[in-house]
DNA sequence: CATAGCTTTTTCAACGTGGCAATAGGCAGA
DNA sequence: TCTGCCTATTGCCACGTTGAAAAAGCTATG
């Protein structure tokens, strides 16, 4: 059965097309009984609006895109959780996509679909494209996510990423832990991982530490598998770290494993902080110590700059909004 | 700057809009020097189809909509990344929802947006909802996910999960374990759960050994939480499991770690077997035996058989596709 | 009873695209 | 030169909805 359409309905009521729609929108001015007979010819015929062709007349799609490297690693999974219930508390609905990590794919993407009108705006966390680049492609409004160093002309939502990687490497020092390794850092600049290296050796300058270049150890994604290898290297090259500070919980994860799999203890070795507040951190064993942002109110503060922006209201607060974290202290630290 | 349309392409390159429509797309009758005028015009323009309006007319929106239980957690966030793939290899954008596991909420979504054009199908992975109730609500085509039973007229793909239960059962009996656990029993009939629990059941039969009933453990959820209490339970009632089957791998991971806060060794005193083979069960310690269904191929067939529906094809091969899935023994059991 | 002012309903057009069918131009063959 | 045929291009309309504004109906007031 082909679906009903509002000239269905206006035939079948007796009415304009029009009044269906005044009715369908609780306009004010209609009658008792033009709206009752235009709500049962709605029910009987199971009338529902075509979203499309609404959107195509009024411009708006209702629907926010989220763009972040990987939907199915956890960190990314619950924000997104988060996000999809802000969204759909304001009427939204949210498409989701992901990028690998992969700067074409992340431009590509944007590109192909930014001009689609198939969604009003975009949260992304971009892993390697700059603000300028999306301001050159996008053609809808959008907003940052994630620990990046963008202009702070931009949007962009998240806690204070120094503070805290300075916050969870201090809790390590001030236990008297002394080779404290930082694992996940990567080489180019403005990353994510640069920012919180920053928090790393802040961290030891305002105890008058100096920072051991290499426990500084590099990784190539911010997975599991690359915790624990970055984590036996350090183990096997005889470099002696009593706790680590990873740059997310993953890494952590990855960090605990392959000290486990060397016959070393968390915490009584090696002490470990992650990053992120997963919920797989809480029923690890050792359960992770971790810094936790405010996930949901990122997604509400997220969520609600962009549709104030779509809505093209003028924002009094700064672009950048920075949301409260804690350091969650648990077992392995 | 507002977006080019057909029409200012059209007025730039001095022909009409329809000429601008055959060249954007490859219509073989257009010479050379007008496609170059016209291709000459859009970069200029920056011109980017408007896909509502081209959606509107052609009754397609190349967007099909993922409905689970919850993004945030690991299995449907990594399904939900093999999924998004599959569609993107075919062209397909996704729209995602999650229904908290609440049978008016899974309801609500699909009435309320099925009719609405904006997405050409449904996967969904339904907690509660009926196959009958489903096909009374939406009317666009769907295909389910997951282990329920459906009536064998719907398009579903999932892995043959009594065979599986069954097989992570007889791994634990193999080994001369006698007191079995099941951990994640449901009350309800059709329920993911119960489908597992007969696998349970089959294994021991398959032995010639009883059930001890008072080792299922029903849960309220399937998640780490639930499983390290129902855990909990069994050990402190003095029931003395030696092993247990988790009916997906939060509740194992949940369940292990209850294990070890009572002092007790995995496997050497109770083995875990877990079910989904999350990413997370890789790196725990120790590391989770479980049933591995193939993501990557239940994604592709899912979406294959979506977007033929939607294409109105026939379908030769029977609605109900059997995927296949894995022991993967590792250190719990 | 004409006018004004209100409520209720309708008409018209447009959002940007693509399907259909028609038209205009070019060229070969009779 | 005319016919026929093929190529290139166009105009018109519809998809389903809603905004703007006009029209129709109704009541009150002088």
């Amino acid at each position: 059965m082909k679906a009903a359409t509002v000239k269905d309905v206006a035939l079948a009521a007796g009415v304009s097309a029009r009044t269906v729609s005044n009715v369908v929108h609780g306009y004010v001015h209609v009658s008792e009984d033009t709206r009752r007979r235009v709500q049962e010819a709605c029910d009987r015929l199971d009338y529902r609006p075509n979203l499309l062709a609404r959107n195509l007349r009024s411009g708006r799609s209702r629907v926010i895109a989220l763009v972040v490297p990987e939907i199915g690693s956890p960190y990314f999974g619950e924000l997104g959780q988060s996000i999809i219930e802000a969204a759909r508390s304001r009427g939204y609905a949210v498409l989701i996509d992901h990028t690998g990590g992969d700067i074409e794919q992340e431009k590509e993407f944007l590109v192909r679909s930014s001009a689609s009108r198939l969604f009003d705006g975009v949260l992304l966390s971009p892993s390697r494209v700059t603000g300028d680049e999306l301001r050159a492609i996008l053609d809808v409004p959008f907003v940052l996510l994630g620990p990046r160093l963008f202009d702070p002309a931009f949007d962009h939502v998240s806690i204070d990423n120094v503070a805290a990687a300075a916050e969870a490497t201090g809790h390590l020092l001030r236990q008297g832990r002394r080779r404290v390794a930082a694992i996940g850092e990567q080489r180019w600049g403005g990353s994510a991982a640069q920012i919180r290296t920053i928090g790393f050796r802040k961290a030891h300058e305002a105890l008058g530490l100096a920072v051991d270049e290499s426990l500084v150890v590099p990784t190539a994604r911010f997975k599991r598998e690359d915790g624990a290898a970055a984590m036996s290297h350090l183990i096997e090259s005889g470099l002696r770290p009593d706790a680590v500070f990873c740059f997310n919980d993953l890494l952590a994860l990855g960090a605990m494993r392959a000290i486990h799999q060397h016959g070393l203890r968390v915490p009584e070795d090696i002490a470990v902080v992650g990053f992120d507040n997963i919920e797989e951190g809480q029923y690890s064993t050792p359960s992770l110590t971790t810094i936790a942002p405010d996930r949901h109110v990122i997604a509400e503060l997220a969520v609600e700059r962009l549709l104030a922006r779509i809505d093209g209201e003028t924002v009094d607060q700064p672009p950048r909004l920075v949301v409260p974290h804690q350091l969650l202290v648990r077992e392995s630290a």
